[in-house]
DNA sequence: TATTAGCACTCTCGATACGAGAGTGCTAAT
DNA sequence: ATTAGCACTCTCGTATCGAGAGTGCTAATA
């Protein structure tokens, strides 16, 4: 579709944008970069780019600055050299040594990762816990609390500790409750939650007149106590993206601001990400799902063995460093899987 | 120190300037207020009360706006009418009802809390589970997870669970990590964790010596499981402030960016208040601790019976509406402090 | 003596103008 | 196909100006 030379010119104009966020003109790719093109040639290049969609123009006689599409195509011509930069190799090794003392516990893992990925970039750096959805059950007690209630502790195969506070009726003593964790724990160990969801309401709608059975009780609690609306996001950096020049205008913080807080919708475009192989890199509004025009999200799933669990990333303004970024999360989620497969 | 009528107008200006961010004249104060004054007058003590300190100009020939010191008088000159506003009654009960139903896990209950308070005041609003510092140990588990991993949970009085994740001895079974939690529990049970930790290490002390005794294993693990270096910290609001006319400037926003990013320094100022009684306004720089210049924070700490345990509160401008951020803090604490007293 | 009317003064803010600078697009020459 | 040359366009910083708002001071007033 495009030729070398323009490609070229492409990457060119993207990278000194990237170094520096002002409009890209002629006379400097020609000077910086030994392509030896007259400006002239480059502007005519330019031009046949602005016209393609990869390059826009901020007003008539300023440089260019590249579209989302013009970065998507640099990021594509990038995918070769995804591996470790040699500048930040170091920093990048030490953190991930600190981080190394921590692994045991997996949600203090992912917090400080995020802590120190957005410390390390200077972006925006979000992390999900592996999703609930997915995860193996391993065991589940269940401690009587006060009055009626009870805590329900789940542990997955995984490493996620979840609590639920549940109120059953009160006249079941520690004891009762004992068994039926025993008997839930004998009957589903191994099943991922999804499973066990499926199979508990063909249960009920099985023991539907059965009064209440010990068992039909169990299966009810459990219901309540594995269900968990929304899997952890770590999210960390705010105060560091917006020292970022992209960041002197309100509105763009407000946008970032507000995509902080919608942790929903953040969780929905992370887990997806969780679910497949890689780093993913999704520029300004490419997808639709992210209302997040004007930013970039770097992120790739980490995994327990050969399966993806969860999910790392930064989110940067599409004028982002992808190849440094694409570096660091690619580094990061190898350090993520390889701690969570180890421990085995 | 401050004639009657003086502080009137002072506080005449400080309303003003809250309803609508710019300085205030000496013709809208007479207009505005039946004060029966000519704008000369008020211009007069207008001076005076320049001079005094409360309030400030922008430049020659602007009105005038309040320093912290002039929303300091204005502040404890309300402190009359603290209770509820009649227009946000029915909008604030509304609220408090839909809390009502997930009382039962503090948790939960306080992050809702600070999502419907943000919602509801359009400032950031804040609050603290009761500390762990002050809590009272109830119960103590440990269940056995992969490896030689443990997963101590905690249960206080006040409602709190704890997760931590150990890395003990490989050669504990359940069985034994049982008998240790028994022998915790038994000997533990009511006293608070401050007082554990100095139990812990006078025991410590004592037994140093002594090899491998499953009580002074017990011991060892349990200063690890009882030892949370943060209280957990709910903040919600941040899109919702940004649109506060006061967050037109970026250094600003990046200022309650940092400051939401420095938890521990908040939980610091949020804990002193947990300590006390009844609301609290920080104004400004007033309090050296929090560098938060243009900010204020209204905060009341919540309680289970009369004790002090928490704190809710809500970080706005310096120029937000005292009057009803202090009925609405007022109004949520009161709530809180009844529901987690009435659960006894 | 405290208040007020009157008035000159000061400062901000928006509109307008202008020149420098950067970069373009087009044309004609190579 | 490329390039040199040049006129053109647009931004940005600075300067200027007048309107408007509000003050501080002085002298008159109750």
């Amino acid at each position: 579709m495009l030729n070398e030379r323009s490609q070229k010119v492409l990457c060119a104009i993207v990278q000194t944008y990237i170094n520096n966020p002002e409009p890209v003109g002629s006379g400097f790719i020609t000077k910086r970069y030994a392509f030896n093109l007259s400006p002239a040639t480059v502007r005519n290049i330019m031009a046949d780019l602005e016209v393609e969609g990869f390059l826009s123009q901020p007003h008539t006689s300023a440089g260019r600055i590249p579209t989302d599409m013009g970065y998507r195509l640099f990021v594509n011509s990038l995918h070769s050299e995804i591996e470790y930069q040699p500048d930040n190799k170091s920093t990048l090794y030490r953190m991930v040594n600190e981080l190394e003392s921590i692994k045991d516990d997996i949600n203090a893992l992912l917090e400080e990762t995020t802590k120190k990925l957005s410390g390390f970039s200077h972006y925006l750096s979000v992390a999900v816990c592996p999703s609930t959805r997915i995860s193996t059950f391993n065991r589940i007690e269940f401690l009587k609390h006060r009055g009626s209630q009870v805590v329900a502790v789940l542990l997955t195969d995984e490493g996620l500790i979840k609590n639920k506070v549940l109120d059953v009726g009160s006249d079941l003593s520690q004891r009762h409750l004992n068994r039926i964790s025993g008997y839930l724990n004998s009957e589903f160990h191994g099943y991922s939650l999804i499973e066990i969801r499926a199979k508990i309401l063909r249960e009920m709608a099985k023991e539907k007149d059965l009064c209440d059975t010990l068992i039909s009780r169990a299966i009810r609690i459990c219901k309540e106590a594995l269900f968990f609306p929304y899997d952890d996001l770590f999210i960390s950096g705010l105060a560091e993206v917006l020292g970022l020049p992209d960041f002197s205008d309100v509105e763009k913080i407000k946008e970032i601001s507000r995509a902080i807080e919608d942790k929903h919708h953040m969780l929905q475009i992370l887990e997806k990400i969780s679910d497949t192989d890689g780093v993913k890199v999704i520029i300004g509004a490419e997808n639709p799902m992210m209302q997040m025009k004007g930013f970039s999200l770097v992120a790739s799933s980490y995994k327990e063995g050969d399966r993806p669990i969860g999910c790392v990333g930064m989110i940067g303004p599409t004028r982002m460093d992808y190849s440094r970024a694409i570096a660091v999360i690619n580094t990061t989620a190898r350090f993520l899987t390889r701690v969570l497969t180890d421990r085995k």
